[in-house]
DNA sequence: ATGGGTATTTGATTATTATCAAAAATATTG
DNA sequence: CAATATTTTTGATAATAATCAAATACCCAT
C-alpha cells in the first residue's frame, strides 16, 4: 500500500485525512498467471492499482484475441469504458504473471470525491496524464510504421518486451506476430 | 454563451454561483477561415469552447501537414499536451471557416477549481467522455481497415464530411487522399 | 535429460495502401 | 464569365503488412 501512496503523491499529495479515508476503501487481491480479472460482458465496477505483476486487456475480433493494453507496477487499470458508463465490458482483463492489485469500487471513489475535494483533484490530474499517454499512442498507431512503433516501444518501455509473449506485443503494436518477428530480426 | 451552459449542464449541472464565476472567465473571440488559433512552438495557455465553426489540429511530418483532429460546435479544443504540461505545442490549430469560440486561460480554470469543487468535478467528467472518445478512435486506428474507418465516420459524424476538405479527412483517418477517394468511389 | 506443448521464426503468396504523375472537376477571383 | 488556383479523381507501380503453412526454438514438468 505504501507504494501506492508514494506513487500518487507524485501526482498530487493528499492530506493525512484523505489518505486514511482512501486507504480504507482499498482491498488487496492476489492473482496468478492466466487468471481473469474481468470477462467481457460483465460490468467493471472497480478501479485497480497494480502493486506488482503484469496484466493485459484484450478483446475478441473475428475469433482472434487482440491485446490492446498492458498494465504493470504503479499503473491504474480497469475497463475504462465499462467502469465509467456502467455498460458491459467488451474487453477481458487477464494476468500475465502472479500479481498483487488493490481494488476500489466505483461507489467508494464517488463517496471520496464528495467528502474530499482533493481526491477528485488527484483523479483529474491522473486523467490528464493518462489522456496524454493515450494521445501519444494514438498518433503512433495512426501515423507511424510498424517498425517505428516497435523502435518506440523499445525505447519507452523495454520492460514490456521481456515480460510479455511476442504475440501479445504484436497485437498491442497493431501488427501480426509474423511481421513483428521479421522486424526484430532486422534490427 | 447560453449554448455553452446548455451543453455543460448535460455533463454536470453547476450551481448559479459557479456558473456566474465561470462566465466571467470566458472571453469571446471571432476568427475567419485559415486563421491560426495556435502555432507550433508556442505554449497553449487557453482552453476553448466552440460556439460555432470548424477547426482542425495538425502537425508537420516530413513536410506534410497531418490533420489529426477536428473541432465543431460544442467541442472543447486546445492543444491538450501543451495546455497541461506547459510545454511548447507540436501542433497547429487552424480555423476551417468563420468561427466563434470562448477562451478561458488555464490559471482561471485552476482558480475556479479552488473556489468551486463542482467545476473540477465537471472537468473530471468531461475528461472521462473525451478519454472514451479517444479510446474508440485509437482502437479504430489500430485495428480497423481504412474502409471501415471511413464507414464509421460516415455513420458517427457525417457533418465532418460535408464541411472539411477531403485531404484533411484522409489524414484524420490515417490514409492518403488518393486512397480515400478510391474508397468513396466504391461505396 | 527428455517429451510434449507453447512460442517464435521463416517462406511463399496475396491484399492493402502509399507514392508518383497526370487528368478532371470544382471553386475562387478579377 | 473567363482565367486561375485548388481540390478531387484516376492510373500505374512500389512498398508494406497480412495470410496461410510449416519448421524451428524454447520452456517446463516429469
Amino acid at each position: 500500500m505504501q507504494s501506492f501512496f508514494n506513487h500518487i503523491n507524485k501526482y498530487y499529495p493528499l492530506s493525512q485525512a484523505a489518505q486514511s479515508a482512501l486507504q480504507e476503501c482499498f482491498v488487496k487481491q492476489e492473482f496468478y498467471k492466466n487468471d481473469l480479472l474481468l470477462k467481457e460482458g460483465n460490468i467493471c465496477r472497480y478501479l485497480y492499482f497494480v502493486e506488482r505483476g503484469a496484466i493485459r486487456g484484450f478483446y475478441n475480433l473475428d475469433g482472434k484475441e487482440i491485446t490492446h493494453w498492458f498494465g504493470f507496477e504503479n499503473d491504474f487499470v480497469t475497463s475504462f469504458h465499462s467502469f465509467i458508463t456502467g455498460e458491459a465490458a467488451v474487453e477481458n482483463i487477464q494476468f500475465l504473471e502472479y500479481s498483487i492489485v488493490w481494488a476500489i469500487p466505483k461507489e467508494k471513489i464517488q463517496s471520496l470525491f464528495d467528502r474530499f475535494h482533493e481526491t477528485e483533484r488527484l483523479v483529474r490530474i491522473v486523467y490528464e496524464k493518462y489522456y496524454i499517454r493515450l494521445e501519444e499512442r494514438f498518433v503512433n498507431a495512426q501515423f507511424k510504421t510498424a517498425a517505428e512503433r516497435y523502435e518506440n516501444l523499445l525505447q519507452q518501455a523495454p520492460h514490456i518486451l521481456t515480460r510479455v509473449p511476442l504475440g501479445y506485443i504484436a497485437a498491442y503494436l497493431g501488427i501480426t506476430q509474423e511481421t513483428l518477428s521479421r522486424i526484430r530480426s532486422k534490427v
